[in-house]
DNA sequence: GACGCTACTGACTAGATTGTCAATAGCTAC
DNA sequence: GTAGCTATTGACAATCTAGTCAGTAGCGTC
């Protein structure tokens, strides 16, 4: 996206305003690249700055990156817990739920940012145990269907809580490449079978049917 | 690793030998910090050599990478293969062959390398089907347990073995950063119980109880 | 032992990218 | 309107990295 050649006035406007627009394309630019191929100056000519004016307003490339690997990992966190606690309690819960998810995964981009930032080096999300609040939810739930209460009951749910969110976040980055191998058509529809198949399978393991 | 400063008399050795090596040392490095931050320099630094030299054995560094990228794909291809069809076919045979999928995913990189390749818009084994080969194969085996040939049958089989792929390679990079997000207990053994945990459910789900 | 092939090297160049700095010019307060 | 704050800019410096090139030196062949 070149800029207008044209020489426009200068506009000066809101400082906060400015940084966000920043970091928006920065996260554009992370998602889709990784964290170290930004280049100020693409996320400048993105903006319609110079890239002078990212660094004014942010000291430093490692300064900018951090500041947006904490916002999108906080945003990250919260569009995932929206999603839980928003999708319509009704009908086919858990399907309803992993499109939710699969939704904010793919087309928000977490997924790849999750395994950009993790194959980096970074821990995102590190300390925060928002996952396990899930666990604890799955768990009333199925004392509220009556199960007894076992030994084996908790490390159920967290490994299928942790199985779910392995399939869900890898799909969302490595679909694409696995359709054809596994011999699964490609397209969209494809991927909401196989998630409502595991929506499924989880659904009748933890003892779940509605 | 810096190289011994001392002046060592030039060596000259076998082509094919250093290529190898250099493209050993170029693996090793693209696993660790993805294919863009390997540098020319770092690997003849890991070899012993110039970068001169691998420019010259390699043309230019998109060569070389490609070249890398070719190789490992194949080598990642063969390894889990081998360790498919090697894996002893007594016992718990999908809790074995998921020990040692993981170990071939985790330790020889295979699972970073796969997304960072994906991450970085490549298509890593685009054209293999050998993972349709193992639904094929676990077709064979519910067939051969009984099971009545039905619509659902085949799709079934491609879902769980989409599952167990996505699974074990998001395990293998995602692992660390999860484990206390969902409450779990961070070290090896808890990832061996989550494996068998899942090879257990899809023995069920298939009907391949044995 | 001489010769030739080529693996190998160090010095250099070109280009990209982050960061510095002094100067400029909108916007707000008075 | 004027003054001051600071968002904004372009020019420049510093650094890093891929790639070039001319020359050197092992190693096999005759």
């Amino acid at each position: 996206m070149p800029r207008s050649p044209d020489k426009q006035p200068r506009r000066r406007r809101d400082a906060a305003l400015v940084r966000a627009e920043i970091l928006d394309a920065a996260e554009r630019r992370m998602i889709e690249v990784g964290p170290d191929a930004v280049r100020l100056q693409d996320v400048a000519d993105d903006v319609g700055t110079s890239h002078s004016n990212v660094l004014h307003h942010f000291g430093s490339k490692e300064a900018l990156l951090g500041a947006l690997v904490e916002r999108s990992v906080e945003g990250m966190r919260n569009e995932i817990v929206d999603a839980i606690v928003s999708s319509d309690m009704e009908g086919d819960r858990l399907r309803n739920l992993f499109e939710a998810l699969a939704r904010v995964l793919a087309e928000r981009g977490h997924a790849r940012l999750l395994f950009w930032l993790t194959l980096g080096g970074h821990t995102p999300g590190a300390g925060s145990e928002w996952l396990a609040q899930v666990v604890d939810a799955t768990l009333s739930l199925r004392k509220a269907r009556g199960q007894k209460r076992t030994a084996a009951m908790k490390r159920d749910t967290q490994h299928a809580v942790m199985l779910a969110a392995l399939a869900l976040a890898g799909g969302a980055v490595l679909w694409p490449v696995m359709t054809s191998n596994v011999g699964l058509p490609a397209g969209e529809e494809s991927a909401v079978r196989f998630r409502q198949w595991l929506a499924d399978l989880l659904v009748q393991q933890l003892g779940l049917r509605e």
